[in-house]
DNA sequence: GTCTATAGCAGGATAGAC
DNA sequence: GTCTATCCTGCTATAGAC
């Protein structure tokens, strides 16, 4: 891997474990095993840096959810798995625990996290209304707003599992949602 | 307002908008008009101060859930209630969001902000089993797992207000989930 | 491409006078 | 209780040699 790989990387998991504010060009070129004047002359500044990352782990993330989405089932068993998907709770989520930081809500980090769900949401309402195009869901169901909730659960499954140090509480919120789209699944 | 009640005040607004590790003492100060000096006569440090503000946040807000639950209305029309409260959901949760950050996790901050979730949970669980016994709501639904997964939907539309810039995502995270509780209850 | 030295500034806190 | 001066450290970045 080159040096200008490993700094990515590097921030990739930083990123995720600390955050963007509290993760320094230090903590970054430490773990990169790069020095001061390698991470300079391969990228402008910390945050140009961050947020190349930022656009690979959105790419990554996105890239997973279409491999789950075309899967060849029914589409109400691809939005199950979904929930189902195993999560780092304690770690809390890579790209929704950005949105918190004020510092972050102002920089260039921004656009591929809103595109990362704005996708995410739009994939969960199709599959909701190909799931009611098949008889396999209630049709007066509002799939878009069911989509947000999922999605809004997953996200929040992580707060709670940091919250309360457990990562049970991920697990709770997502079989919660399962149980109640699987209620409203038998009864359409 | 003594000067000890205004750093606490600030602290609570700032908490709210900027987190703890952004927060400076200085911010404090200058929010609260009270000087260096009076600061650390005060408070022994950021984190003691920090710590008793988030001490009375979580106070406030369970104080505020208590009022809603003890509510003279059948218990299924309280959980709803708490779905259906106002919330600044661009600015985020006061209590939630500081859970991403790692040294928050780390510090004395953290028991407040556990005991509040916990609380919450708790609440909405026990108001589900009421519904249960009332013949209200399907009693084979898991009520705890519903009343973490409510929590999350809320938690989780405000990370998605703030990634997507639009406050409708709270809107549309809890009304998805309310809509699911409804068709329960009219199906129980 | 990588290294070391250095700069400028802010965070968090302490000291001692008033 | 409040004020000002001061300290030390770490963050972010720049400069210029190799």
């Amino acid at each position: 891997m080159t040096a200008k790989e490993r700094l990515l990387s590097a921030t990739k998991d930083l990123l995720w474990d600390y955050g963007y504010e509290a993760m320094s060009p230090k903590d970054i070129q430490k773990k990169a095993d790069v020095g001061q004047g390698s991470f300079y002359h391969h990228f402008e500044s910390k945050e140009s840096l961050a947020a190349q990352a930022v656009r690979e782990i959105s790419d990554d993330m996105q890239n997973a959810l279409s491999a789950l989405v075309e899967a060849d089932k029914p589409p109400l068993e691809r939005v199950k798995d979904y929930l189902k998907q195993p999560r780092e709770a304690l770690r809390g989520c890579r790209i929704g625990k950005l949105v918190q930081e004020i510092s972050v809500t102002q920089n260039t980090l921004m656009p591929p996290i809103s595109e990362y769900f704005a996708r995410l949401q739009q994939e969960l309402a199709f599959l909701l209304q190909l799931a009611q195009q098949e008889g396999a869901f209630p049709p007066k169901a509002d799939a878009a707003q069911l989509a947000t909730a999922i999605t809004a659960a997953v996200q929040g499954g992580y707060v709670l599992s940091r919250a309360r140090k457990d990562p049970n509480q991920m697990e709770a919120a997502t079989s919660g949602i399962l149980s109640m789209i699987e209620f409203m699944e038998a009864r359409s």
